[in-house]
RNA sequence: GGACCUGUGGUGCAGCUCGGAGUGCACGCCGCCCUGUCAAGGCGGAGGUCGCGGGUUCAAAUCCCGUCAGGUCCGCCA
């Protein structure tokens, strides 16, 4: 049907008559006598010279036959791939019609998004997104070759699951065939993984659907793609390894830079320094540690576990309204207030300054080396609590959008391996309940909880975390021990997870595994701050799908089959 | 569940603070003209429940309340 993609199209094909086959992106009608047409495909833009009028439209569907010319002088168009030629003596045959399509399909204009998601087949059609998808496909297939080469092997796990309730919310799905029964989709292939490394597939990967019913984000969709993988008689170190090479290599690909090393901290540093565990290392501002300086303070808005301070450069400048929106941001994430220190070449300017003593005022005016001009925001708190604030803050004042370069990749290890405590009283996982504690702190278990640290590390890019991972417990003495920790019974955990500590009394190799976020890595890679402009198919915030307008309600018969019955709103 | 931003011909915007006729700009669409354009150009034209509902007012795109949709975020995401 065609001969060539029109963005292959250069003086090399001068003097061949050929096929090309697009749609008609522009036309320039110049009386009865010339018309050009300008028609795109996949590959790009090709300029055919028409003698006589068109009949044709933006967006019909046509081939053309034509000879490739090159332009006359004078005409060359050096903004356009192909625009030493032309066709020339062109026959137009028209293979499907159009009407107007409602977005111009050009990148000049930004649309409405969700005009873009009504016609998602036309917004499809556009540079953006077709840049974007072949990217992806690109890092995906990367990702894929670099798992094989590295001797993993790509197995596919089941989409109907059995429910495991904690963790995500689970989309469930009505079994026809036990009425009254549900499967669930899953969240993670988490469980079928390890599985598979008791079935002997000591290296496993998957490129794997993962389905949570939880609410969306400019970084989250119901239903997302991850690299997930798992290995055999590895170490965590290995698990960095393999995902580093994989993630190096789909870099490289798609930004044509080598990103090194991955850096590496501690997730107490991480807090520490950035407050949060998803570090952005691509700017400074990094919090300080004033606790020690204020540890015997009269001021009683600093008398806390923690005080923290951050160093914002030229600070000094922020309005009074600006400072209040800051305050405001502090308040709404818990703080019980944002205490603000201009600094100045005759000391610090503030409506506390004249509360604090010598050393508290020598410590602030040099934190982080301050010079007249910057602004000092403390937060005191408790150690946690105020770092988080802060960090917030940090991202405020400082964070470029996520895809703007460089590329700052940070593997965050040793997590806590409790978050906390529930109602009930029960330690609750950081990670999941199969996750090894770090070997140096498995007395603490029972004398120290939360002090306990796991095998659990996370993979964070520019600020967004791009997956997590852990070396898993096999040993059933240590999961009884975790299960106990959490509250879980022994009858709980047999009801629960039991044919996988089943599977387990079978012979368990140690194993450790990871998972990654495609749709974040192809999003940074692509330039783009949300991941739906790297999903064929998006949903809206609300979850709801513009095109199909899903979701929707099913006919009574289908409900009667599935058992179902529509209880009143309450 | 909550906070904030946005909603004006098909598209992108301005108008909203300080109420006074649906006023304007660019693109697109329709018609006519035009033999080297390429975001073609010229002339003419059509196209609007100002998201929706209510209130205040002599008068509402504009002020107030509610609601819906889209977005960003908090909660949530082992």
């Amino acid at each position: 049907m065609r001969d060539a993609l029109v963005g292959s199209i250069d003086e090399s094909w001068v003097g061949r008559r050929i096929n090309v086959c697009g749609w008609v992106a522009r036309r320039r009608e110049h009386g009865e006598h010339l018309a050009f047409l300008d028609l795109r495909d996949r590959s790009g833009i090709l300029q055919c010279v028409v003698e006589g009028t068109l009949d044709v439209r933006s967006e019909y569907v046509v081939r053309v036959t034509g000879t490739v010319t090159r332009r006359p002088e004078g005409t060359l168009n050096l903004r356009l791939a192909t625009g030493a030629v032309e066709l020339t003596e062109c026959e137009l045959e028209i293979l499907s019609v159009a009407e107007p399509v409602p977005f111009p399909l050009d990148e000049r204009t930004e649309v409405d998004e969700s005009t873009r998601l009504r016609y998602r087949f036309l917004d499809l059609r556009r540079e953006g997104l077709q840049r974007a998808l072949r990217l992806r496909a690109s890092v995906t297939a990367t990702l894929r070759a670099a798992m094989s080469a590295q001797e993993f092997v790509e197995v596919e796990t089941p989409l109907l699951w059995a429910p495991t309730p904690e963790g995500a919310r689970e989309f469930v799905v009505p079994s026809r065939l036990h009425a009254g029964e549900f499967y669930v989709l899953p969240q993670s292939p988490q469980i079928a993984k390890q599985l598979l490394m008791v079935g002997g597939f000591d290296r496993y990967f998957q490129v794997a659907r993962c389905l949570r019913d939880e609410d969306l984000r400019a970084d989250r969709q119901f239903e997302f793609t991850q690299l997930d993988l798992e290995a055999s008689f590895v170490t965590q170190e290995d698990i960095m390894g393999f995902v580093s090479r994989a993630v190096a290599e789909a870099a490289r690909v798609a930004t044509g830079e080598d990103p090194g090393e991955f850096a590496t901290m501690t997730w107490a540093e991480a807090l520490d320094r950035f407050g949060t565990d998803k570090p952005d290392l691509r700017f400074g501002l990094e919090l300080r540690n004033l606790t020690e300086s204020f540890s015997g303070t009269e001021v009683k808005a600093f008398q806390a576990p923690a005080v923290k301070a951050l160093r914002v450069p030229g600070g000094a400048e922020f309005s009074r309204a600006r400072l209040d929106t800051l305050t405001e941001q502090a308040r709404q994430l818990g703080a019980k207030g944002l205490a603000w220190f201009r600094v100045t070449s005759d000391g610090l300017d503030s409506p506390l300054a004249r509360f604090l003593n010598e050393t508290e005022t020598a410590s602030l005016a040099g934190v982080d080396g301050a010079v007249p001009g910057d602004l000092i925001l403390v937060v005191a708190d408790e150690f946690a609590l105020a770092s988080r604030v802060l960090g917030a803050l940090r991202l405020t004042l400082g964070a470029p959008p996520v895809s703007e370069g460089p590329y700052k990749y940070v593997w965050v290890t040793e997590f806590p391996m409790f978050e906390g405590v529930d109602e009930d009283g029960h330690l609750v996982a950081a990670h999941h309940p199969f996750t090894m504690p770090h070997p140096d702190d498995l007395d603490l278990i029972d004398t120290d909880p939360l002090r306990v640290r796991s095998a659990a590390y996370d993979l964070v890019l520019n600020g967004w975390e791009l997956g997590s991972g852990s070396v898993r417990i096999h040993r059933s003495d240590i999961q009884s021990r975790i299960f106990s920790a959490l509250g879980i019974t022994p009858e709980e955990a047999e009801s629960r997870f039991g044919f996988l500590l089943g599977a387990f009394r079978y012979g368990a190799p140690p194993h450790a595994g990871f998972a990654f976020g495609i749709d974040r890595l192809v999003a940074i890679f692509a330039g783009v701050d949300n991941i739906r402009e790297v999903i064929a198919f998006p949903k809206t915030q609300s979850g709801a799908d513009l095109m199909t307008g899903a979701p929707k309600s099913i006919p009574e018969r289908q409900m009667r089959e599935l058992r179902l019955r529509p209880v009143a709103k309450g």
